[in-house]
RNA sequence: GCCGAAGUGGCGGAACUGGUAGACGCGCCGGACUCAAAAUCCGGUUCUGGCGACAGAGUGCGAGUUCGAUUCUCGCCUUCGGCACCA
């Protein structure tokens, strides 16, 4: 229109203005904000604080989109606040221990430390290519000891608290490497390196007793408006609280009792077995006897320990000849190996009732074990009750009473069944009854429902010393020790007889050496005779030293303290309670439950020492989507896939746009499109930020990765979707110029304008508050910048060239730049001076405000409906009632061939949106 | 297996509290500019039928609630994330 062809002329001329230049606009920008330390903050009471963390990075060698996305989230936020007149944190480290940098020692012969040291400086480079403004003052590096020396204290102050303790537990050991493998590196139940077929194997290894917090945990919950529903679910679920009775069963001849924790005692009646772990002692006793019970526990060796993998696997198990006794019935009862039950949870034992527990009836059928039925639901008792169990010529009522609660679809009611037959029946071949019922065959405990059950036995068991209730927890405790060397020593001395004691605070840290080579795998602290020498810090005598290594989520349980009191001489000190807790965490939903919940174990330990003085350690929570990509592949003569980038691929489509083929560039042949997948290395659809950012500019990158999706959803790179936005920001670029380029402009004088003017002005105004909104509340980005789009495509349409028009106008660009600048800061920086500021954008800190004059409407649209089906729209004041709305509607041309020879039943008005017609 | 999500045009997505389904972007089609191409600009673009006005269908599938359902309820299907180095 105008305003564009205007540009056309001006081109020639201006044309180092009116040409967008990313690179030069971008390092002029960074360049400002660096050397004025702008984004280095110190506490600040006058202020309003606000943190805004994003997971820190694994220094993995290059950023890859994942990382783009996430940081992009958290600088838009961050920028966002800071306009909003906020003293805002964020912090960037490297969360820098970890089996990577092992894995690439032993590959390349290069030490995990200087491996870890140069992918840092790479990394930070990149991330400052991005404008990223982190506070770098206060980076963290996890692997330097003046960061982990806080983390061994903190461990050794638990030690002494009794919040630590050591046990033995069951780890993936490769029998060739004879190392400990990671549930990562078991690629179907065999040592990723050495192929060998993986066993279970018990060592001794530290805890933290997490499961002392297990309730504050779960409580805490509730105190998370701000963190999403899916992470609070899924977080409550796997802390699991349950209430049951734990049940002791005598065994038959001498041996200790076999106790067993249940949530259904309502079902004790239906104990048909007892399954017990492999590593239950009663069944190592049993295999001692008998060589299929040792043949079967050594084959529940086999194979990793990740639950998936138990979980999915066929349900075996093994009779021990044992028998226990029904505590009460008196019954001998089959004990059974199962390979299924977990010596780590609960007792290790587990009662077995078919008829009432899926797993249980699935295990019964397979090994034709009893199934007896002892809950029946309440439709079947009903029958029972009024029918008598023959419900012989009573069909009619028997239907009534089994129609109303459905028991099993399975029971049908006619005349001449034995109601409770045939619910058994229906039991046995169809599956377990598993719902809340009445409870039938149970002697004195019939007719009794859960509740009354429960309370029945267990007031009977605690009378008897036999049993308990119990609250469980499916949570185990923290196993932080790893057989590793990348990761901080686990603070420990064993003295001669083998007694832990903790290293004392003068003698921390101890430091990982860091020079080191690899020979073979194994960990070189283990591998050196030397290092682990030392004395015991009660009588010197000669010592040794732990040589394992804590779990690296010890690490990100605590950065986020670290950042807010750099340098502080214990792990944090009195800024950390200005700054804690973070108002906006950002990361992966990945970490929906381990890190997250560790992340707040963590806060409450250092809430508990008096480092922090709340008790949750982030008040919002955003989860961001994966980032994903197209894949292309060829089939190879071996049948396995070669795979291409998609930056070789080109894509053909027919004159719909649909494609229909795509080939690679190098030799124009075809190859197969492999659908949608996480960016990886294996399947090699990967894109690297660094080209995208050499090729667009970092605003660009930033723009898309806002654009294309929804913060919490999965993102589809796709480079036509980035071209698209580098269009948006020349475009914007070219007309604001245009724009500045005319003469200047008096104030808007809102009461002097015309209709259009009017109508443009409310469109920007409208657009602030939806930004606005977007951003804060909605956390929307996507939509926040369709709607600057849509002001922008709108604004070149707007051709008014009179004072007013270009003072509209200005006000309009004035807004774009502002409200896109947490996005596209480079641009917005540029872009604000070129409107004639001589401030910088980030010292005026002005988040634009909708003038709620501008935002006045005279009349609405609304939907007319007939029956429901959109039939036209009419234009009605704002101030129109109910009846002149209606009138209006019944009188739309459009909506009366619908009305002719029709009875109207009614007409539903909803102000503002809609107009039904009921006819 | 268990826990948690997500399924809407050719594609990414929008529709926020049950109220005009498809905003915005990509792609594609047509046009302008150009010797030509690229870039840029303008217009069109859910599907089916019809020259057209228009009609009908349509938010993974199947039911249900409602004047009205992408949105709520129930039951399925598919895809994705997590499962503790160890129920």
């Amino acid at each position: 229109m105008a305003l564009r062809a205007a540009i056309a002329g001006a081109d020639d001329e201006h044309s180092m203005q009116a040409t967008y230049d990313p690179r030069a606009t971008e390092s002029a920008a960074q360049n400002f904000w660096s050397t004025t330390r702008a984004f280095e903050v110190v506490e600040d009471p006058s202020k309003p604080k606000f943190y805004c963390l994003s997971m820190f990075m694994y220094p993995s060698g290059s950023m890859h989109m994942g990382h783009v996305r996430n940081y992009t989230i958290g600088d838009v936020i961050s920028r966002y606040q800071r306009m909003l007149g906020k003293n805002v944190l964020q912090p960037m480290g490297w969360d820098a221990f970890g089996l990577p940098a092992e894995n690439a020692a032993i590959k390349n012969n290069i030490a995990p430390a200087q491996w870890t040291y140069a992918n840092i400086a790479h990394m930070r480079g990149q991330l400052q290519r991005l404008g990223f403004v982190y506070d770098w003052s206060r980076e963290v590096t996890t692997c330097k000891p003046d960061y982990y020396v806080h983390e061994q204290r903190m461990f050794t102050r638990l030690m002494r608290k009794g919040l630590v303790y050591r046990k033995n537990s069951i780890v993936n050991w490769d029998p060739v490497d004879q190392t400990v493998l990671a549930n990562e590196q078991v690629i179907d139940g065999r040592g990723w390196r050495s192929g060998a077929l993986v066993e279970k194997r018990e060592i001794p290894q530290w805890f933290l007793k997490i499961t002392a917090y297990a309730q504050e945990l779960l409580d805490g919950l509730d105190q998370l408006p701000g963190w999403p529903d899916s992470v609070k679910t899924m977080q409550r679920n796997w802390i699991g609280r349950s209430e049951g009775l734990e049940i002791q069963f005598a065994i038959d001849g001498d041996g200790e009792p076999v106790t067993v924790y249940t949530t259904r005692p309502d079902t004790l009646m239906g104990v048909s077995f007892l399954s017990i772990a492999a590593e239950h002692p009663l069944a190592l006793a049993a295999a001692r006897e008998q060589p299929e019970v040792a043949s079967f526990i050594d084959e529940c060796r086999r194979g990793g320990t990740a639950e998936a993998d138990i979980e999915t696997q066929e349900k075996k198990g093994v009779d021990t000849g044992i028998k226990a006794i029904h505590p009460i019935s008196g019954e001998a009862i089959p004990v059974w190996v199962g390979n299924f039950v977990l010596m780590n949870y609960g007792t290790g034992a587990v009662m077995g009732v078919p008829a009432h527990d899926m797993r249980d009836w699935e295990f019964a059928s397979k090994y034709d074990l009893l199934i007896r039925i002892v809950v029946v639901p309440d439709g079947v008792r009903d029958a029972i009750r009024e029918l008598g169990r023959d419900a012989r010529d009573n069909t009619d009522a028997m239907s009534a009473a089994l129609g109303e609660s459905k028991p099993i679809d399975v029971v049908e009611a006619s005349a001449g069944v034995d109601v409770l037959a045939e619910f058994e029946n229906a039991v046995v071949t169809e599956g377990a009854f598993t719902d809340y019922g009445t409870l039938v065959n149970s002697g004195e405990y019939d007719g009794m429902n859960f509740r009354a059950a429960f309370d029945a036995l267990a007031a009977r068991f605690e009378r008897d010393g036999t049993g308990a209730r119990r609250v469980n927890f499916r949570l185990r405790d923290w196993g932080v020790s790893r057989q590793r060397y990348w990761g901080c020593p686990i603070p420990v001395i064993y003295d001669r007889d083998g007694n832990a004691h903790p290293v004392p605070d003068e003698q921390l840290p101890v430091v990982l050496p860091e020079d080191v080579a690899f020979a073979g795998v194994q960990s070189p602290i283990k591998a050196d005779p030397q290092w682990r020498k030392t004395v015991s810090p009660i009588d010197g005598s000669p010592a040794m030293r732990e040589t394992d290594t804590f779990d690296t989520f010890m690490e990100s349980s605590w950065y986020y303290a670290r950042y807010a009191s750099p340098g502080a001489s214990d792990i944090v000190d009195e800024r950390a309670k200005y700054w804690t807790p973070v108002d906006q965490y950002i990361g992966g939903i990945e970490h929906a439950i381990l890190h997250l919940l560790y992340f707040r174990f963590y806060h409450k330990l250092l809430r508990d020492e008096g480092f922090v003085d709340t008790d949750e350690p982030a008040i919002n929570l955003l989860c961001q989507g994966m980032v994903v990509a197209e894949t292309y592949f060829r089939e190879q003569a071996d049948g396995n896939r070669e795979w291409f980038n998609p930056a070789e691929v080109e894509v053909t489509r027919d004159d719909k746009g649909r494609i229909t083929g795509a080939s690679l560039r190098g030799d124009g042949q075809p190859v197969q499109i492999g659908g949608i997948e996480k960016m990886s290395k294996s399947k090699n659809n990967g894109v690297d930020p660094q080209a995208m950012i050499d090729k667009y500019g970092a605003d660009t990158v930033r723009l898309f990765s806002m654009f294309a999706a929804p913060p919490d959803q999965s993102l589809e790179w796709n480079e036509a979707g980035v071209e698209g936005m580098s269009r948006f920001l020349k475009r914007l670029w070219r007309d604001l110029h245009a724009h500045v380029a005319q003469p200047d402009h008096p104030e808007v004088a809102p009461a002097t304008l015309d209709d259009a003017q009017r109508t443009m002005r409310r469109l920007v105004h409208e657009t602030i508050a939806k930004v606005t909104d977007d951003f804060g509340r909605r956390q929307s980005f996507n939509t926040a910048i369709a709607a600057l789009m849509e002001l922008l495509n709108a604004l070149a349409k707007f051709d008014d060239m009179s004072d007013q028009g270009r003072a509209v106008r200005h006000e309009a660009f004035a807004a774009i730049v502002l409200l896109l600048n947490p996005i596209t800061p480079h641009t917005s920086h540029a872009l604000w001076q070129a409107l004639g500021h001589v401030e910088t954008l980030i010292d005026d800190q002005p988040w634009p405000r909708p003038d709620p004059a501008a935002l006045v409407r005279d009349a609405v649209t609304l939907a007319v409906q007939v029956n429901g089906k959109l039939r036209g729209t009419i234009e009605v004041p704002v101030s129109a009632s109910k009846e002149d709305t209606e009138s209006a509607a019944l009188a739309e041309a459009s909506v009366l061939p619908y009305l002719d020879g029709q009875t109207i039943r009614k007409v539903i008005v909803v102000p503002g949106k809609i107009v039904n017609i009921v006819v």
